[in-house]
DNA sequence: TATGAATGAGCGTTCATTCAT
DNA sequence: CATGAATGAACGCTCATTCAT
């Protein structure tokens, strides 16, 4: 088992202008690969020609292959991060849980919506194992919802799994409708309904 | 974009006790190298090696690499399988919604108690689009559902996202308790919790 | 530079029944595969898998991939053979040039239009080297038009070249039209032209 | 049946001096083995072995394997062509028949007699459906040979052959002698005799 | 800084041939 | 005898990465 590859950064910030076109370049060709072509043919040469950039200068600003994915990645998931930074962040105590509810919904729907293609590419794609930041940030997120849902499940009789359940959920739905059923995401009814879902249970009615 | 390749199943079947210990040690191998080492290092030679057979008696029972991958997840994924079509198979008319969700719950996770370490791992490891044979399986699992559900939930406004919701959050769920909370799995109110969780939508209690 | 294999010919000469069904059958499969695949699909596996024989059953009657190349070639050449032994021992001595020349093409010309698509395909895809059979046969054929043309070629000056040109002539023109100019082949003047081309110049009046 | 492999050029032009050496010592192993070992050697390990090349180097340079064997033919038939074309282009209208003949024949002799060893060798070695060009420029030839002789075979009955006879029987005398007499070729009879071979059937007096 | 050139290692796959039953 | 199984060696080719200029 190899240990995750330490260098995820890009190992040279581009200052000059020339060197963020060349960046640009690289990033917007490796995109372009990984949605129209195999995942097997993403290469670093492939990606380096495809940029119109020398393989040596490709690796001037990425030390590895798997630098060019993270910089994708931690570009694509910025606006996902966002939305929960934002939910961390912003004060909403006054909502009640349905109110709450609608928003983590809505929001989180709409972050989502933004690069469908990409998405699905690099979940079809892409080996899990390299999602790592994506997937740490969906762990914050269910610590953020636990701090959520605290003092607004009151009825629930076992508050443990609340969170896991919210954020397991809601990020399966999401991804799946993003992923299989993308005319979900125009139907009117389905941010409603998987409120009403969520709600059904952590309003305490259950059984 | 490649077509998958149609080559699920071993070429040849081996009929001599010596062929049958020669796939046997392959498919080890391969499962072994799938559990701890790298999705990049799975490779025929890699394979072979470590089954300490010669590539090319691999390739007398294997086409080509992929069909290596569709046999472990075709035995790996049986019992899961199993699990749906007895869901298919067998009279639950008799039982109620909260009965049949707790059937359906308590065996699917039952189902993906087997080998909990190679199914994170091929979660983990394998790129999805390589899934076929599990997530065709997954699609006919919430036509199950659906039809499993039919009168018995009366009370709900929209029934349309019923299955997708059941199924969908099912199976993340599982997933993920098994992936990264192995001790939910023991908790002896993972199950009923999570029964709770749908009953209370399905119930058609929400809002 | 490798010592050209000895082993031209079977190992074992099939007295029983099945084995010369067995030896059919690969001959056949053989000549199938080279007619109508590629020179580079004409493996040992592949012929005795066409010709549902077991490898090493192949290997009991053939003892490497070139001998059975040359059985092929043996039966093939078999007929153009006949002819040169035909042309060396019938009495021939009453024919004038003339009539020499027309009975040496026209048997020529027969005997190469047996299995004219084998043919072509032997010296499309195989590579010349593997001819030495042929080209031993086309050797000899030398000798025997010397032998035919002395007394007949009185007016020439220069005796030496005279069988050289025959048959070299000869062979190179028919190849290219089976190989070709399939049309030449049927056409009523052809034969006769080329008689009259060699002719013209065996008969001592040129220039 | 494949189609013959469009690439026959270099995927990359050599500009710096290091790698016209690495490309000429590709060639010259090439030409090395197809010289002195068999054509079943004949592969890029091989070749880039013996060159003293990475095989990864080889492949920057040539896209695959037979566009190697394209360079050294091209390379090879250069000359050949040459000859063809000229004659195409001289201006060879005050010449008789007998002044014809000669020029062809003499420019076609010294024409190959630039490499004879390799010329014998890819005539016995390779596959003759890998002679595409070669066989294309002897194409062309039966084109010029036809024009050359218009108005100069008046007393010709039948001029339909005339090229035809030309061209193959001219080709594989040469060919021949290169590969079996090689002191015809020095015997100061030799080019004499063919001319007036060719003459004696092109002057009409046959029969 | 950018680029042409290079390379060790490895890929998936097939070959001709042999052995044990 | 025939057959299932095995195998060493090699194939054509691509990869991620580095060096020299």
């Amino acid at each position: 088992m190899k240990e995750p590859k330490s260098a995820a950064k890009p190992k040279k910030f581009p200052t000059q202008e020339r060197s963020k076109i060349t960046v640009g370049a690289i990033l917007e060709a490796a995109t372009y690969i990984l949605e129209h072509e195999d995942w097997e043919n993403f290469s670093t040469n492939r990606v380096a020609e495809k940029a119109g950039v020398n393989i040596a200068s490709l690796y001037q600003y990425f030390p590895n292959k798997e630098s060019i994915l993270s910089e994708i990645f931690r570009m694509h998931s910025d606006e996902i991060r966002a939305t929960s930074r934002e939910l961390e962040t912003v004060d909403l105590s006054a909502l009640n849980l349905h109110q709450l509810l609608e928003k983590i919904v809505k929001d989180y729907v709409r972050s989502h919506q933004n690069e469908p293609r990409l998405h699905r590419i690099l979940q079809a794609k892409v080996p899990k194992s390299v999602w790592w930041i994506d997937e740490n940030n969906a762990g914050d997120l269910e610590v953020v919802f636990d701090k959520l849902l605290r003092n607004r499940t009151e009825k629930l009789k076992n508050k443990k799994f609340a969170g896991f359940f919210l954020k397991t959920g809601l990020n399966a739905m999401i991804r799946e409708a993003v992923d299989r059923h993308p005319d979900y995401l125009s139907d009117p009814d389905f941010v409603p309904e998987m409120v009403s879902f969520f709600e059904a249970y952590l309003s305490g009615s259950g059984r």
